[in-house]
DNA sequence: CCTCCATCCTGTGGGC
DNA sequence: TGCCCACAGGATGGAG
């Protein structure tokens, strides 16, 4: 999915077409989008006819506060999207959920359906994972100590646990790696094992390759299940030091890049740069 | 509580 | 061209 530097760019661009606006309506075309819902009709009876008033964002997800204390959550999962659209204007196949304000469709689109969307009661929210997500790591990153604190004795990999949203929400594996690559710590390494150091380097990392990816629109991969809500690609897909560059050399060091499966998922790393 | 792993989906690209 | 397999930005629930 979207990590938070696209989730975050998703959020900053369909700001100023639901900030104050009026929902006139709401549909699911997919009954599978509504699956955190816990009646499904609640999801358009509780939007339709009522202003959103702000647009948040924690971690991966999309916490849009809506008049009657509700909150609309977004999750894109692997492959959701969200497109400013005019009605009448073409759909993507795979257009999931439709909300129309007077003027303007915001669309979800999502091939895998990994993703979902809900309108919560504060009661609903403060069940749902969501009020177990760790602090933000764009905007809430803890001290270096805090996160040593969590990692302690901790058997799984550096890079499982950087995943785990739980501890810091964020991060996913595109931006875990390039992470891991800037803090020169190896990905497999058991989060138990790194010295105070290895975890400050990691702290200092998150960060400025955070914000990189976040200036250059978010990193859109070359099916482009991910763009931007007016329809733009990311471009931070050729700045990328190691996500995706298996066999290629190092930008630091030449050495070539390897891949590795951590947790079923692909990690990628210098063998030389990162120990 | 922790750890591991299968599972939910559709699409795409490579190998044969 | 078609077929089959591996893989893809994530999170969760259940087993042990």
């Amino acid at each position: 999915m979207p990590e938070l530097p696209e989730v975050e760019t998703t959020r900053r661009g369909l700001e100023p077409y639901l900030a104050g606006k009026r929902i006139v309506h709401a549909e699911s075309r997919r009954a599978r989008m509504l699956r955190r819902q816990p009646r499904d009709r609640d999801f358009a009876d509780r939007l339709q006819g009522r202003r959103v008033i702000a647009l948040r964002r924690q971690g991966k997800f999309l916490l849009f506060d809506v008049e009657g204390d509700l909150t609309w959550v977004t999750h894109l999962g692997m492959s959701g999207r969200m497109e400013v659209a005019e009605p009448g204007d073409p759909e993507a196949k795979h257009t999931n959920v439709v909300i129309r304000t007077a003027d303007h469709e915001i669309r979800f689109v999502d091939p895998r359906t990994f993703g979902f969307m809900a309108v919560f009661t504060p009661e609903e929210l403060a069940g749902s994972t969501i009020a177990r997500l760790g602090p933000d790591a764009l905007t809430d990153l803890p001290p270096s100590r805090a996160l040593a604190l969590r990692l302690e004795g901790r058997k799984p990999a550096i890079k499982s646990l950087l995943l785990d949203q739980r501890i810091v929400a964020g991060v996913g594996n595109i931006y875990g790696d390039e992470i891991l690559h800037r803090a020169r710590v190896a990905p497999g390494r058991p989060g138990g094992s790194l010295t105070f150091d290895e975890v400050k380097a990691i702290r200092r990392a998150i960060g400025p390759v955070l914000r990189a990816g976040l200036k250059y629109g978010g990193t859109s991969l070359q099916d482009l299940a991910y763009l931007l809500p007016d329809g733009r690609a990311g471009e931070y897909l050729d700045r990328l030091e190691v996500y995706g560059r298996d066999g290629e050399p190092c930008r630091r060091c030449g050495t070539a890049i390897r891949r590795s499966v951590i947790s079923q998922r692909s990690s990628f790393w210098c063998p030389s740069c990162q120990s």
